[in-house]
RNA sequence: GUCUCCGUAGCUCAGCUGGAUAGAGCAACGCCCUUCUAAGGCGUGGGUCAUAGGUUCGAAUCCUAUCGGGGACGCCA
């Protein structure tokens, strides 16, 4: 259709690369370029306006495209496509790979993880996962080759911590004899937590085993090993049960190997210096619009801190990937602290690729703070997982008796369509009682919808005719035809919400079809050409469901 | 203090690469199941798009300032 209007503009005498955009107004799309046009021609917008009206409607190609178009003061062009127009579109659209979205062939490492080792999952880990999961979804399904990082926590203070109480907890034992199981581990990483806060010289000893367990101490790696299994597999369970999974399960642990490779690199680039006795890289450039203090490297003790083992990370994914672009999911309360860590990336060439942080909004309560518990705790994930599922289940009685594995479906779904229709930069608000809603703009609103429209439709591969048979199949064909561009879009900016809320404005259609068309008793074209459109729109459901990490349930 | 994100209906949010009369969901009220799943559909009410300027034929959208809120700001992660 652009093609076309720009094939016309010219014949008029004007250089213009169109841009058709969706009509908000009785039109189908409209065309606002006669404004532009009039200022560069020294016209008036209506002439320009009609002139071109008229040179479509005497073009030979006038009803492969429209229906209808019309000029409407003060410079709008209005176009009403022609049913020949969908249905050609649409047939292409059924053929193509990808639903129509550009291919793309990078090598992406995603990071969107973030768990520590000996703490449980809480609610603040819910959104990168959901989010960076949805992203290297998204990624993937354009072609691009993409490791997903869970990048753990695995090596800081709470380890000395946990160790200190093994230590204490099971004396004159061999380290290698020492068992404790998860219970023990959820009980004793927040009894030391508290007690290092007021005990000084408890504090003191476990930035000790810390520094120790960091430089390598083998009897401290021995229990360490330990925690990170059992904790480990902890924090997998649960990322299971959200679909959420990682190629890689490297920690701070694994960036820390690098150090003694990637620190002389960056001595020897000449970014390093020292200052009050840390090593640290300045990060400042011409045209900041404050003072941005420099990435800290090394502290003066000696000691290694968040920043060196997030360049540490980079090296490694370099080493082992090339990626084009390393992308983090990470809380926005960390902007500053990417910039600092991309600028010393760049500055010390260690990595010429792309460097992407994806700030996601805090997780507030409904007081608008960020969330705690009603003890003031951060609440687990998984507990967070058991208050939906009850809710869910106390909705109606036929849950009660709902198989399992489409229950759980079922709750992701209400879990990440709550956040994915979000713009992710916004702050979030985290409020049990919205993950209670399965009615309106939810998850389970999507699900029922492709169900619906599944015991409705058999399998049937028929070429489309260029019939459209009422109003609400002619609405629902025109909103399949956008599918190819939301993705674009979402792989673009990186941003889930826009495939969600298309999900959702779909659904809309597509209930809207359901409701108004009957499939019963339908034979020969008719039959075979709205199955085909609603088998479509079911791929369609499914796919972009499947990119927002949603399964469908065989049955709600 | 500086930087940054945000301010759209009672609540939660879309819309922001400028287009015509600003959209959803929830909540409220009304209607639609002897007809493919009512976890659905249809309708009604509800708005100075924080405020004030500016740019533009045209601003929720771009620019500036102000007010209000979240967040960050060298040896934590």
């Amino acid at each position: 259709m652009e093609k076309l209007f720009n094939k016309i503009f010219k014949q008029l005498g004007y250089d213009n690369n169109t841009k058709i955009i969706k009509s908000n107004k009785d039109a189908d799309f409209q065309c606002d370029d006669c404004f532009k046009l009039a200022k560069i021609y020294h016209k008036s917008p209506m002439a320009i306006g009609e002139e071109v009206v008229k040179a479509l409607q005497e073009d030979a190609d006038f009803e492969k495209y429209f229906k209808e178009v019309s000029f409407a003061a003060p410079g709008f062009i209005n176009i009403k496509v022609s049913d020949m127009y969908i249905c050609t579109k649409l047939k292409e659209l059924i053929k193509k790979e990808i639903l129509g979205a550009t291919k793309e062939n990078n090598m992406i490492v995603i990071d969107y993880g973030g768990p520590n080792v000996a703490k449980p999952l809480h609610v603040g880990h819910l959104r990168s996962a959901v989010i960076g999961q949805a992203i290297n979804n998204i990624l993937k399904f354009k072609g691009n080759k993409t490791v997903g990082d869970v990048h753990l926590g695995d090596i800081g203070t709470q380890m000395g911590q946990v160790i200190y109480a093994i230590i204490q907890d099971f004396p004159n034992q061999n380290y290698e004899d020492i068992e404790f199981d998860l219970d023990y581990l959820n009980v004793v990483y927040p009894k030391m937590s508290a007690l290092c806060k007021e005990n000084e010289a408890v504090r003191t000893k476990c930035a000790q085993i810390t520094k120790d367990l960091q430089d390598g101490d083998p009897n401290y790696q021995i229990l360490w090993k330990k925690i990170w299994d059992i904790s480990v597999g902890d924090i997998k369970r649960i990322y299971d049960y959200l679909d959420v999974h990682f190629d890689l399960w490297y920690g701070e642990s694994h960036a820390y190997k690098q150090f003694s490779e990637m620190i002389p690199f960056l001595e020897k680039q000449g970014v390093v210096r020292e200052d009050a006795g840390a090593k640290i890289i300045d990060v400042k450039e011409d045209g900041d619009k404050f003072d941005l203090p420099p990435l800290m490297l090394q502290k003066s003790d000696g000691a290694y801190l968040y920043a060196t083992s997030d360049l540490g990370t980079i090296w490694q994914r370099v080493k082992d990937f090339h990626p084009d672009t390393i992308i983090y999911v990470v809380d926005a309360r960390q902007s500053m602290y990417f910039v600092q860590v991309f600028r010393a990336t760049k500055k010390s060439h260690m990595y010429e690729g792309g460097l992407e942080h994806y700030g996601f909004g805090t997780m507030n309560g409904t007081d608008n703070k960020p969330f705690k518990t009603r003890s003031g705790g951060a609440l687990k994930l998984e507990d967070l997982i058991k208050q939906v599922q009850q809710s869910f289940i106390d909705l109606r009685e036929e849950n009660k008796d709902m198989d399992q594995d489409d229950l759980d479906k079922i709750i992701n779904a209400i879990i990440k369509f709550a956040d994915l229709q979000n713009d992710l930069e916004r702050n979030y608000i985290f409020d049990i009682k919205k993950f209670s809603e399965v009615n309106g703009k939810t998850g389970p609103y999507i699900l029922y919808t492709y169900l619906r429209i599944n015991k409705i439709i058999s399998k049937n591969n028929s070429e489309l005719s260029n019939a459209i048979y009422s109003e609400t199949d002619r609405a629902l064909r025109l909103k399949l035809l956008e599918v190819s561009e939301i993705i674009d879009q979402a792989a673009r900016e990186r941003k889930p919400h826009y495939i969600a809320n298309y999900l959702y404005d779909l659904s809309v259609v597509a209930n809207n079809f359901y409701q108004n068309n009957k499939m019963v008793g339908l034979t020969g074209t008719e039959k075979d050409d709205l199955e085909v459109v609603l088998n479509f729109n079911n791929k369609v459901i499914k796919t972009l469901l499947s990119l927002l990490g949603i399964s469908i349930p065989k049955a709600m």
